[in-house]
DNA sequence: ATGCGGGCTTTAACAAGTAA
DNA sequence: TTACTTGTTAAAGCCCGCAT
């Protein structure tokens, strides 16, 4: 369960179990019957607690896919709740629940058949869930409140790390900011997310210096590792190269090949 | 074509910070 | 508080342009 990003967009049902999910810059803490929609360029990663039996179902799609199907005659943009939502989420309850289950069931039986039109009625599922899906977006219950005080311990560290992640980051600012102990924050953080605090931050950190690489052909490796907030150009070649596979050199390379 | 110099990137060793 | 990981520093590679 490491954190990751991908090209394509996710549709995320929690059926049971116990788990945060990191995406972004939130923390959902989730109850069953949350459904999520990713888009899927930014970090995420749940955490699992593996001691509760753990159940939930992907859709993950790309948006090209869907293309043809914006030309058919439907009232609405099938994935504008992706691109204006980003990451969100909804909590289902009673009727509501009960459909979106079912349909995630029949698309997860259709998927398994072969031949026939099995494949066609999977894409119309789909379509149909997506528009269920746009349905419910609309009358936006967004319960986000935290079953305790530790949720919003790490909100508030995420938030902070969102602001100044480009400048030099200790732990005692956020000890100064939340009143709260260093050890205790890193305990707590590690906790609620999986993570901790400066794998957060680097994971940031790294993700801003790829986007650097992709728009602007021209910096330097130096550049790109001070204006994502690396002190050094050595730490940064070492983070990148142990968490991207290659040197962030290397990396920029292959962005201007492609 | 070869050798030199300077800037950028990477590696290695040591000091400071973090998890248990 | 201790063992281990990460941040910092210094220095070694690498690449490219320039002069010989």
């Amino acid at each position: 369960m490491k954190f990751h990003s991908h090209a394509h967009f996710e549709i995320y049902y929690f059926h049971g179990g116990k788990a945060n999910y990191l995406i972004g810059d939130k923390i959902f803490v989730l109850s069953p019957g949350d459904l999520i929609l990713m888009n899927g360029m930014t970090l995420h990663c749940p955490n699992v607690d593996m001691n509760v039996p753990y159940q939930r179902t992907i859709v993950h799609f790309e948006p090209a896919f869907l293309k043809p199907f914006a030309e058919m005659p439907f009232s609405v943009h099938l994935l504008q709740p992706f691109y204006e939502l980003k990451n969100h989420r909804i909590h289902l309850q009673g009727s509501q629940r009960a459909e979106v289950e079912a349909m995630l069931e029949r698309m997860c039986r259709l998927s398994l058949e072969e031949g026939g039109l099995s494949r066609d009625r999977l894409i119309v599922s789909f379509l149909d869930l997506l528009v269920l899906v746009y349905e419910l977006c609309q009358s936006s219950n967004t319960a986000s409140a935290f079953p305790s005080d530790k949720e919003r311990h790490a909100q508030n560290i995420i938030d902070f790390v969102e602001d100044h992640y480009q400048e030099d980051l200790h732990l005692e600012q956020l000890e100064d900011r939340l009143h709260l102990n260093k050890y205790y924050l890193s305990k707590l953080f590690k906790e609620v997310t999986g993570v901790t605090i400066f794998d957060y931050v680097y994971h940031k950190r790294i993700n801003q210096a790829k986007i650097h690489f992709l728009l602007d052909k021209d910096l330097t490796v130096t550049d790109v590792c001070y204006k994502v907030g690396f002190k050094h150009p050595s730490h940064f070649t070492r983070m990148f190269k142990s968490r991207v596979g290659c040197t962030p050199d290397q990396y920029r390379k292959q962005t201007v090949s492609t």
